[in-house]
DNA sequence: GTCTATACGAAGATAGAC
DNA sequence: GTCTATCTTCGTATAGAC
């Protein structure tokens, strides 16, 4: 398979940045930890660490995408838990060391389309969100800025956690939004409960 | 005064931080930015980087907990109003290109030391903020949950707000946090109204 | 498609003059 | 206290062989 390499730089990218960030992430450092062929870099993105950038933020998004689709048609709080969990996940994993590889662009991006590129992603994040909770039950300005308050305050819960090397932060940031969702859902069932 | 140069070092480092992150912040940029003296780096910072970098993070911990300390004393929305207004300012000064320094630092520090004293920055301001509550009227518990929401929350909604070049997701989560607090605020003096 | 070699600039850090 | 000069390493990027 000839886009082997291509995918290893890919993911290995994606896991430098969520770990040292934009600056701290190196060709070299791809390389080393991938051990994909060095040649392959600028055969498969001859744009350069942007373009590498790019694409690694991409496959980020994928995921987050995909780690959430299970949670369609489930109710308010799965969506949440779900959410919730994907960024557990990675914290516990990594041992607090690593975090969101778009929000690590988005604060250190030099050049604008990375900037723009990460912006489309969160745009695309909560809007998916903000679907599946819709789906849930929520009407549709209630589940756009829900979204919204769920992926940032869940990024900056990431970012605390990491600073304090400690779940107690996103734990603490969980627990709230997860009463918030709750809440939210009741209002909306009452609301269906009235209506019908 | 002959710490001026050194003054101008810090508050110039911590704002390319808030800007570029930590690996797009040079000495060379820092120098070009301040007008300070080449020389006066390592004379202040025998240290290097990591020294000075910690300093500017300090700074920005002084400057948070100073705009929020005429906060003291007055109600939770109005404490919540504070902290975010800071950041809002940041965003609307900067047109987006700035966002918290202790942030871009903890997600690219390469040394544990410079992890750790972001930790405890983060630490403090949840301290403070807490305290703000408490006097406020919160109970101790959820005056700490709250605080620790509020921040995290900000956080995200700062770099979602640059990642978009826009406002719009940083009014979304400012709204649904003030919705918050606001209840928060009202159970705090339910509980009061019955207790006395 | 992948390699080595290398160009070229910029990074942090140090030494010594002033 | 500040300067200039320089060391060394590392960054991205390119050229050309295989």
């Amino acid at each position: 398979m000839s886009s082997d390499a291509r995918q290893r730089l890919v993911v290995g990218t994606m896991q430098l940045l969520a770990r040292r960030g934009l600056g701290g992430t190196s060709f070299a450092d791809v390389v080393e930890l991938t051990g994909a062929p060095r040649g392959s870099i600028y055969h498969y993105f001859p744009g350069g660490k942007d373009e590498l950038v790019q694409a690694a933020i991409d496959l980020a998004n994928e995921n987050a995408l995909t780690a959430l689709s299970p949670a369609s048609g489930k109710p308010v709080t799965e969506v949440t838990k779900q959410f919730l969990g994907m960024w557990r996940e990675l914290l516990a994993r990594s041992s607090f060391t690593a975090g969101c590889s778009v929000l690590a662009v988005t604060v250190a991006a030099e050049s604008a389309g990375l900037i723009d590129h990460a912006g489309e992603i969160f745009r695309r994040w909560r809007r998916d969100l903000a679907g599946h909770l819709t789906t849930a039950g929520l009407g549709p300005d209630t589940a756009d800025a829900a979204a919204t308050f769920l992926i940032a305050a869940s990024e900056g819960a990431v970012v605390l956690a990491r600073a304090e090397r400690s779940m107690e932060p996103f734990n603490v940031v969980s627990t709230q939004l997860l009463s918030y969702m709750r809440q939210l859902e009741n209002e909306a069932d009452t609301i269906e409960a009235e209506t019908t």
